[in-house]
RNA sequence: GCGUCGGUGGUAGAGCGGUCAAUUACAACAGACUGUAAAUCUGUCGCCUUCGGGCUACGUAGGUUCAAAUCCUACCCGACGCA
């Protein structure tokens, strides 16, 4: 009955990854597939064409953001968020519960949303350790969180049905549930207390999601719009989207192999259109933590890694049974000079780039390896032209889109895992 | 020619007797960035160092002082004003 058929094509013997294609009501995406994020309803300096002509399927934005500025009302009376920001392809919003942990915890440290350390126990801390005083712009309840805004400084509370009201509102293909992001270097005890909150407000979006998919179903055109206006008259403002939009449960559980499990048994067995799986991780805790998730999960469904992009991560996600993955990275780090080449990571602004005529990745095909030259590139971002963060972001999208859509013919060709060592050997190097 | 003001590290520009190898910004050189608080942030930025410190520096040359980028004298250079 969902128009969200998710068809697996074909697995890796004996491993959980596989390749699939996810029908969404705005086209299909061919997983594993990298999504590339726009916060805000615009993936930062780069427009829909450059996207699309670069590689990339599904893009997703963000609740809290677009909730704050402009608002999800102006943005569901605009028509929606596909429209407002020109993006006609498959498209997903984030549910606002990274911001938890961004904006709470996270907030003014160095804890980011992969921590790296060499011993994880390092990671085992008291909260009160934590809590050391810096002024949080979240604040987790029972019943939801508060919210300072980043903007103006304004408190906002939402709640797991705020987040899905505003996402219903935003109008994405593909929803998530209101959850709490932890930092993994909560306690245990802390850990299973925001797992159960998690929990709870995973039913609730569900329940909330439901409710609202239901009215939507019956009166699939007027919803929402005043009664003595023809849907005619407002043909696409003033209403939720007259599609149906898929909503995806979070997995959490930092890191301990019981939560995880327990985690995703509980949301795996909700009716859920598809999988996050969510939280800050210690880098070696990642793929032990993904496998324990999806050996547990519906395998029919699709899963997505929430936050994951280095390449070596994507291959051990893929390995691992997940079918989508977002990352920020691609995209800030190409604000930031570095650009991804098949040997490694280069920035930019280093010395050595000023006289470098090369292109940025011999044998790559984007629109910027095309035309412009890494000395180009270097002068760009030493003159601070703005161009310079157009380009690099393009590059950076191709390459990681390019990188994953390769992953997954390996999987259709049967040799993946030559492919990834292959690649590791020569990008790790 | 006289007068006035000024000459500080790659640049601009603080400092105006000790706490000055010299605030700050920019430039330069590196690094970081994983459901975006991010076109951002961090470090280095005279030379040497066993990292304790040592040495050379604020136009040039002298001088005063326990101590000078800071005060005095001469000279050189620049800007402006008067001839």
């Amino acid at each position: 009955m969902s128009i969200f058929n998710f068809k697996i094509e074909k697995k890796i013997p004996n491993f959980l990854g596989r390749a699939g294609v996810l029908t969404t009501p705005h086209g299909e995406i061919l997983t594993p597939s990298f999504v590339v994020v726009g916060t805000k309803g615009t993936v930062k300096s780069v427009t829909p064409e450059q996207l699309i002509n670069n590689g990339v399927q599904v893009t997703l934005a963000n609740t809290y953001h677009l909730y704050l500025q402009p608002g999800d009302e102006l943005i569901r009376d605009a028509g929606g968020l596909h429209k407002f920001m020109n993006w006609n392809g498959p498209l997903m919003t984030d549910s606002g519960g990274f911001q938890v942990f961004s904006l709470g915890v996270a907030y003014g440290k160095e804890i980011s949303k992969v921590v790296t350390v060499t011993d994880p126990s390092l990671l085992i801390s008291e909260r009160s350790s934590v809590d050391d005083g810096v002024p949080r712009l979240a604040t987790i309840g029972n019943d939801g969180v508060s919210f300072r805004s980043h903007i103006d400084g304004s408190l906002h509370y939402i709640t797991p049905e705020k987040s899905i009201e505003i996402q219903h509102n935003l109008g994405a293909d593909i929803i998530f549930a209101f959850d709490e992001c932890t930092s993994p270097t909560e306690n245990n005890r802390y850990q299973e207390e925001a797992l159960s909150r998690t929990h709870a407000w995973a039913k609730r979006s569900l329940i909330e999601h439901k409710k609202r998919e239901l009215i939507k179903d019956t009166t699939p055109a007027i919803l929402e719009v005043q009664p003595q206006l023809a849907s005619e008259v407002v043909p696409l403002g003033f209403r939720t989207p007259s599609f149906p939009q898929a909503l995806f449960g979070i997995v959490q559980g930092g890191r301990s192999e019981i939560l995880r499990k327990k985690s995703a048994e509980v949301i795996g067995s909700m009716d859920f259109d598809g999988f996050g799986i969510g939280g800050s991780f210690a880098k070696e805790d990642m793929s032990t933590a993904v496998k324990w998730v999806n050996e547990i999960l519906p395998e029919e469904k699709p899963r997505h890694l929430l936050g994951i992009g280095e390449p070596e991560d994507l291959f051990m996600g893929v390995e691992n049974g997940v079918d989508l993955f977002d990352c920020v990275g691609p995209t800030r780090i190409a604000r930031n000079g570095t650009l991804f080449t098949k040997n490694g990571k280069i920035n930019i602004l280093n010395a050595k780039f000023v006289k470098d005529f090369n292109i940025i990745d011999s044998g790559c095909e984007c629109y910027t390896c095309i035309n412009y030259t890494r000395s180009y590139m270097s002068h760009l971002f030493r003159a601070k032209e703005m161009l310079g963060a157009t380009l690099a972001s393009i590059h950076n999208i191709y390459f990681i889109n390019k990188l994953v859509s390769d992953m997954r013919k390996s999987i259709l060709e049967d040799n993946f895992f030559d492919f990834k060592e292959e690649f590791l050997k020569n990008y790790l190097s």
